[in-house]
RNA sequence: GGGGGCGUAGCUCAGUUGGUUAGAGCGCCGGCCUGUCACGCCGGAGGCCGCGGGUUCGAGUCCCGUCGCUCCCGCCA
């Protein structure tokens, strides 16, 4: 990675006698000087009479050479020195003779021959190897659970370091352009709508709790009608829901936020801000962000957060097979649903293959999975029978099916057929090598719909949060033909931010959380605080929250937000290092007034 | 809450149809070695096959349960 030729500017420390220059700082210009080196033992390669130590520390690694002529008494130490000791070293840097040169690290034409060294502590062997390049890697539970550990190694030190750079760079340009950094409660009131609370249980007053925020929504709303003007946080919030590869239950957001702002002018400011951060981790953000309506996202991708980094779009079939006597399609479209299609190109696949297709169909909530492969003006395929050449060919026609490629239908309601749709299309695209490497899809949706029927709970709820605008008049006969002034910004595939212009005037609160089914009596007791102060004079405003924990995995090209976090916690939610949750004791428990039921021991 | 994958030496893994004493690489320990850099050579230690139960003459292998890690669905305004 970039770090690796990084020479670090600053100094390694003053006035200190552990060390004076960093391992990583050794380069032409030190040759001759006496260097104080201080760190981890990498790796040690004992010839007997000449002892290597490739020494570690934050900025790299560097060669040690332990001479008995030159090391004396320190030569018996660079014999007892195993993995991960901690040592402090000094002695001359020289060049090394041009056959000893290793061209494979930034350190490789120089080292320092040991003249005094001291062990500072001696490391027991470490539960996996922390030196080493690729090859296999320990497993999560045993890499969390000696967190520390898996911190010294090269991935994590850079992934971290890249971590560390991108969030400068985002305090630089909100500096830059006028923002104010405010920190935000994170003991503040419960307000449930959406992701579960943690719940902070209060000492001083019983029976009542804290809950920590899941964002700093309506304090940033507050620091506008506070007259901020400008705002931004990196703040931690929290959601306890169940984990994810992309969702840990305490993670941070880049949150800002505008006055006197319409979704225009939060679009242009977040664009120069996202380029500007990227361009660090050395990813080109081409301006402008091309954008897509909500429902075009899903019409075309399945998703409201579509990888535009390769083809493949869906096809509603819906209108070709109108009249089609084919009785799981017939059904489908007599109760209202649609028939989308998929054309995977040109694929050889066993049937093994596509029944294990037809499983991952099932597994996302589809009835089924259709597929064919165009053969000639029809279909090979199982079900061809039941279609007449006139459908065979105008579905051919409208998936732009030549011959041989794979075509994948899916029959059900429109929202089981794009997500399965959608799902499949990414996943082939993984497993076909269909994403062109080094390649960055960013994507504005925008044009929401303000709110979706929730069938479980039998009302409209907010796509996006309750405070969200609604663009032109606010249609109280049909809440779902509302549009929300919201946009949320994709990177290949997966939402990074989200954010809208808020609602700014009292009445149009009150007359949203109606909508919503929140009573004006209810609205008071749960956000009484923000309607008194909209009626304050509240201006304009809008923005936007991020998930830096997922900008920093993209940019660090992980899998997982793990592996940008220092400290994260486990699927299951628990911390194998801290044991985090953990039992407390009922003292604790009586000052909180608290009673738990704890399970019976068997 | 549901579904998939995994669990064998410190680490990463292999282990055939259920069959003798469970293997490899790395690491670790000891010895030799003055130019290595994934040093090399020689020798050695190291196993509750996640845990519990069952089937069987016999289980790492098959069955049931359970725990843990992981991916996904639900959930995540």
């Amino acid at each position: 990675m970039s770090e690796r030729a990084e020479i670090p500017e600053f100094p390694a420390q003053r006035g200190n006698d552990y060390r004076d220059v960093w391992a990583g700082q050794i380069r032409a210009d030190r040759v001759g000087t006496d260097a104080r080196l201080a760190g981890w033992v990498n790796r040690r390669r004992d010839h007997g009479g000449l002892v290597f130590i490739d020494l570690r520390d934050r900025t790299g690694v560097v060669q040690l050479v332990f001479d008995p002529d030159d090391a004396g008494t320190a030569f018996e130490l660079g014999h007892r020195l195993r993995s991960e000791d901690v040592i402090s070293v000094r002695g001359p840097v020289v060049e090394r003779s041009p056959d000893t040169v290793n061209p494979e690290i930034p350190t490789g034409a120089w080292e320092v021959r040991v003249s005094d060294a001291e062990l500072l502590a001696d490391a027991t062997t470490p539960p996996f190897q922390i030196e080493g390049r690729g090859g296999s890697e320990a497993g999560e539970e045993a890499r969390l659970r000696y967190r520390y550990l898996d911190l010294r190694r090269e991935q994590m030190r850079e992934a971290m370091q890249l971590r560390a750079r991108l969030v400068r760079a985002m305090r630089e340009h909100l500096d830059g352009e006028g923002f104010i950094e405010v920190e935000t409660p994170v003991l503040t009131r419960s307000t449930p709508e959406g992701a579960r609370d943690f719940l902070v249980p209060s000492r001083l007053h019983r029976g009542s709790f804290y809950a920590l925020p899941q964002s700093p929504q309506l304090f940033k709303q507050l620091l506008m009608i506070g007259g901020f003007e400008r705002y931004y946080q990196i703040a931690r919030c929290f959601r306890d829901e169940d984990l994810r590869a992309d969702r840990q239950p305490d993670f941070t957001q880049l949150d800002l936020e505008m006055s006197f702002v319409e979704a225009e002018d939060v679009i242009a400011a977040n664009e120069r801000l996202i380029a500007d951060v990227l361009a660090v981790a050395g990813i080109d953000v081409g301006l402008p962000i091309p954008r897509l309506a909500h429902d075009d996202a899903i019409a075309r991708f399945g998703t409201d957060r579509p990888d535009i980094r390769f083809g493949m779009e869906l096809t509603d079939l819906s209108g070709a097979l109108r009249e089609t006597g084919f009785r799981v399609f017939r059904g489908t479209l007599d109760d209202g649903g649609v028939v989308k299609g998929l054309n995977a190109g040109r694929r050889e696949l066993p049937r093994s293959e596509l029944d294990g297709l037809i499983a991952e169909a099932q597994q996302l909530g589809a009835k089924g999975l259709v597929w064919a492969f165009r053969e000639g003006d029809g279909w090979r395929s199982p079900t061809a029978k039941f279609l007449t050449d006139a459908e065979l060919a105008a579905l051919n026609r409208e998936l732009g099916a030549a011959e041989g490629d794979l075509l994948l239908i899916v029959a059900d309601a429109a929202a089981v057929a794009n997500q399965v749709l959608g799902t499949l299309r990414v996943r082939l695209a993984e497993r076909w090598g269909e994403i062109p490497a080094g390649a960055h899809g960013f994507c504005w949706i925008v044009d929401w719909p303000l709110l979706e029927w929730d069938d479980d709970e039998g009302r409209w709820t907010p796509l996006h949060h309750p405070f969200t605008a609604f663009a032109g008049d606010l249609d109280e006969e049909d809440p779902g033909n509302n549009r929300a002034r919201a946009y949320d910004l994709v990177w290949n595939g997966s939402e990074i931010g989200g954010g809208s212009i808020r609602i700014s005037h009292p009445g149009e609160q009150e007359r949203v959380f109606a909508m919503l089914g929140i009573g004006r009596e209810e609205a008071e007791a749960r956000f009484g605080f923000l309607l008194e102060a909209l009626r304050y004079g509240a201006p304009p405003h809008g923005g936007i929250a991020y998930g830096i924990d997922r900008i920093c995995a993209l940019a660090a090209g992980a899998d997982s937000i793990r592996e940008v976090i220092a400290f994260p916690k486990t699927a299951s939610g628990l911390d194998p290092l801290t044991g985090a949750p953990a039992p407390v004791d009922g003292r604790q428990l009586r000052e909180l007034g608290v009673t738990v039921a704890r399970p019976t021991p068997p």
